[in-house]
RNA sequence: GGAGGGGUUCCCGAGUGGCCAAAGGGAUCAGACUGUAAAUCUGACGGCUCCGCCUUCGGAGGUUCAAAUCCUCCCCCCUCCA
């Protein structure tokens, strides 16, 4: 096994905190696999890479020799976390659930080693309590305490209802850390009081308390706002190469280097020495390249990644039109068919006004030549490839 | 149970009888500039058979030449009192 000041040095890249810290280095120093455990919710299992953050530190410990367990909390998705007020969830069925495990696993043994990975559900202890334990549970934390936690307090002071199996979820969350013996916990900033119940629990119920590491939350594409899919600002790890290559090329030049230190298997010292190029005069643009081959190489394949390049090179910076068009066939009712109903039939944009906007912004161009006429009629028997802007492309037929 | 405040176009938020497809901001899209950076500037931003027409302002009715704006009923949200 690793020694322990190179194992602490990979291990602390990226996190928020370390609670306690001592406490990990006397638990590496044990020189046994450790158990590290990290909870998802069974709901949501198209991931994008915000998400892979957590999981890129799993892949870490995997690496240092440890133990990654997966925990599926189906039983707790009965309750729902409750941040805000969406207390109730629809129930997913034990089919959904085990679909669900399965999607994630196929996402998530893209960056875990499977042989050191095991995937548990909580609902295999959970499923199992009497009321009576829940009961005795329930004892073992005080409502004082569970005050403490951020949005509870605010709720509570502001005059807010709050439901009483709420209480439950960070006190089912710390049990399952004690059902699983876990040695370290990761999870997000906003987990934090959630994986501190776990330390407090496990050491009731006389075992040595897991270590707590928290992740910071990724930010989007924006920047500025947290990496989700309601804000569409995601890069999606199912997202197609070229579209995976292309989103990372966008990010804003400082983002960049957060992006690197959180998702980047590239060591923190090369990362460094990067960044010393940049200083000296080596376009931005180009580590963003890296970074972007990087990623489209580890969620589809290092062929796909070049390939993605060179179609990023060609289209964008050399403006040519790419060559996997998507071949459009429409049929015309009258003579001839309006620009703006073609490009709304072939998808190109959502509605014939939108259409007629961007003839008028300049934004279409047909084999290349831009257009300005909005009432130019596209006759029938031809084939043109039109487009949209920088990154919409078709070839429409008119049939 | 009582008192009051509110629901406006993707979001926030103006608008209290005609000049309102509805201010302003955000998001988004396009153009310019670029490294498809960012920032910035310009423009667009309900739909359509697009210089005109049609459908929107919680829902359903009504008053009026004319309603997001007035009236009636209904639904939902919030604050305070009990």
């Amino acid at each position: 096994m690793t020694d322990v000041t190179t194992a602490l040095d990979l291990i602390l890249r990226g996190t928020d905190e370390v609670l306690p810290k001592e406490a990990l280095i006397k638990k590496l120093e044990k020189g046994r696999p450790l158990k590290i455990k990290a909870g998802f919710d069974p709901t949501a299992p198209d991931l994008h890479v915000g998400h892979t953050v957590l999981v890129n530190k799993l892949r870490q410990f995997q690496e240092l020799g440890h133990e990654v367990m997966f925990l599926i909390g189906d039983f707790t998705a009965m309750i729902g976390d409750p941040t805000g007020k969406s207390a109730t969830r629809p129930p997913l069925t034990r089919d959904d659930v085990l679909e669900n495990a399965k999607t994630y696993e196929h996402q998530i043994f893209k960056i875990l080693d499977p042989e050191k990975t095991t995937v548990l559900f909580n609902s295999s202890w959970m499923g199992a309590m009497s009321a009576a334990d829940l009961v005795q549970l329930a004892a073992k934390h005080t409502v004082a305490r569970m005050l403490e936690r951020d949005d509870f307090n605010k709720r509570y002071t502001s005059g807010q209802a709050i439901a009483i199996h709420e209480f439950l979820y960070p006190l089912i969350q710390g049990y399952d850390s004690v059902a699983m013996k876990a040695d370290v916990e990761i999870g997000g900033t906003d987990q934090k009081f959630n994986l501190l119940v776990g330390r407090q629990l496990q050491e009731v119920y006389g075992h040595e308390p897991q270590v707590v590491i928290t992740l910071p939350i990724l930010e989007g594409l924006d920047g500025v706002q947290k990496m989700s899919k309601s804000l569409n600002n995601y890069i999606g790890i199912t997202d197609a190469p070229e579209e995976m290559f292309g989103k990372v090329m966008s990010v804003s030049d400082e983002l960049m280097w957060r992006y690197l230190e959180l998702l980047s298997f590239r060591p923190m010292s090369e990362i460094e020495a990067w960044r010393k190029e940049v200083q000296e005069g080596l376009n931005p643009r180009d580590v963003k390249i890296r970074l972007a081959e990087e990623l489209v190489g580890r969620f589809h394949s290092a062929g796909d990644a070049k390939k993605a390049h060179e179609a990023f090179v060609s289209r964008f910076r050399k403006g040519q039109i790419p060559d996997d068009l998507e071949e459009v066939e429409i049929a015309a009712g009258t003579p001839g068919m309006p620009i703006a109903n073609l490009l709304k039939e072939s998808g190109l944009v959502k509605s014939t006004s939108e259409g007629m906007r961007m003839v008028k912004q300049g934004a279409v161009r047909i084999n290349g030549e831009k257009i300005s006429d909005p009432s130019l009629s596209i006759e029938i028997g031809t084939s043109d490839i039109y487009q949209v802007g920088k990154r919409r492309f078709a070839r429409v037929t008119v049939k």
